[in-house]
DNA sequence: AAGATTTGACCGTT
DNA sequence: AACGGTCAAATCTT
């Protein structure tokens, strides 16, 4: 993956614009056609709309990462991620085992809050199932929460330095939800996701997607670099010791799995879940689509911007507006 | 036996 | 000091 050249970076920026503009005006189709559906709109179909859209948003975001990587990943918060890969800083890196000098020795584990880490929140009616593997480090009680906050981090942490992590928490709404926020990136490379999403597979699936951040401006996008668009199709059981609530709501929920991380770096990885029972996966910027009436449940939630000036709400107006 | 989960303790932030 | 995130020993699962 290199940077391209100055004329090159132009020519791919106009070629963004070019996909981004497409792709307004696909939703902009769309939008008639749900709002009005008894109407005749020729031959294009709401899938085929949809399909053009994520499209052309694909490959925006694409040309948009390959040409700013840098910067978008030049924050403090990746470049600590980066770091803390391969840099002693964090001792649990430096391997698992550290027995118990626990009491004298300083602090036992000298672990540094990750703050500043970019950050994804997403709500769905059941655990998330990203195709990354977890594994399960902790469970809290959280005040004013009626249950417990479970934390994971990606099951590739020690093999491939993986930071990501994420939390769920269960939300006491009448119809619990489960509020998924992933932090930091991933730096491994899971083989189960296949690089490919189409919606017009998953009829009546809802992917929902959300960003969120807590660096001080703007939320960045995170590196959707090859938009590796995966749609699950293994289950793992949701043992969550509290999180197990949840019924048999229809099947799976899709996700995107922004690769949050330029690829390059990191070498193919292992398969699936490797762990039997529980954690579940996850996926990190999740995205919602859904082809029934929840639709507006995915794009409502959008909020990001673009390093560079770009807010997607600007160009992509998905306010209520544009909701069906 | 290896790997995952549980859970109380530790530690940083507010 | 309270809260929340992480560690790691103990325990469980495969």
């Amino acid at each position: 993956m290199e940077s391209p050249g100055p004329e090159n970076s132009s020519i791919d920026l106009k070629k963004a614009a070019d996909e981004l503009v497409r792709g307004r005006e696909s939703a902009t189709q769309l939008q008639i056609i749900f709002r009005d559906n008894t109407r005749d709109h020729g031959s294009v179909t709401a899938d085929e709309l949809i399909a053009r859209i994520l499209k052309s948003f694909t490959e925006a975001i694409s040309v948009l990462n390959s040409g700013v990587s840098s910067e978008v990943f030049g924050d403090p918060a990746t470049a600590e991620a980066g770091l803390s890969c391969c840099d002693g800083q964090r001792t649990e890196d430096s391997g698992e085992k550290r027995k118990k000098q626990v009491s004298t020795d300083h602090r036992r584990g000298g672990y540094k809050r990750r703050k500043m880490l970019e950050t994804y929140i997403s709500t769905t009616s059941k655990p998330i199932e990203d195709g990354y593997s977890w594994r399960k480090y902790g469970q809290k009680e959280i005040l004013n929460a009626k249950f417990p906050r479970s934390y994971f981090r990606c099951t590739h942490r020690h093999d491939q330095g993986c930071l990501a992590t994420k939390q769920v928490q269960k939300t006491e709404d009448e119809t619990p939800m489960y509020r998924t926020t992933y932090i930091g990136h991933h730096t491994c490379r899971d083989v189960l996701k296949a690089p490919q999403f189409l919606m017009d597979d998953i009829p009546g699936e809802c992917l929902v997607f959300g960003f969120e951040s807590n660096l001080t401006t703007k939320q960045e996008l995170p590196s959707f670099s090859s938009l590796p668009y995966i749609k699950e199709e293994y289950k793992e059981k949701a043992a969550f010791t509290d999180l197990t609530a949840h019924d048999n709501q229809s099947s799976s929920e899709y996700f995107l799995l922004p690769d949050l991380k330029p690829l390059e770096s990191s070498g193919p990885t292992s398969v699936l879940p490797s762990t039997p029972g529980s954690d579940y996966g996850d996926v990190s910027g999740v995205y919602s689509c859904c082809s029934h009436s929840s639709f507006d449940m995915g794009i409502d939630s959008i909020d990001c911007m673009v390093d560079g000036s770009v807010d997607f709400d600007d160009v992509f107006k998905f306010d209520e507006e544009i909701l069906f």
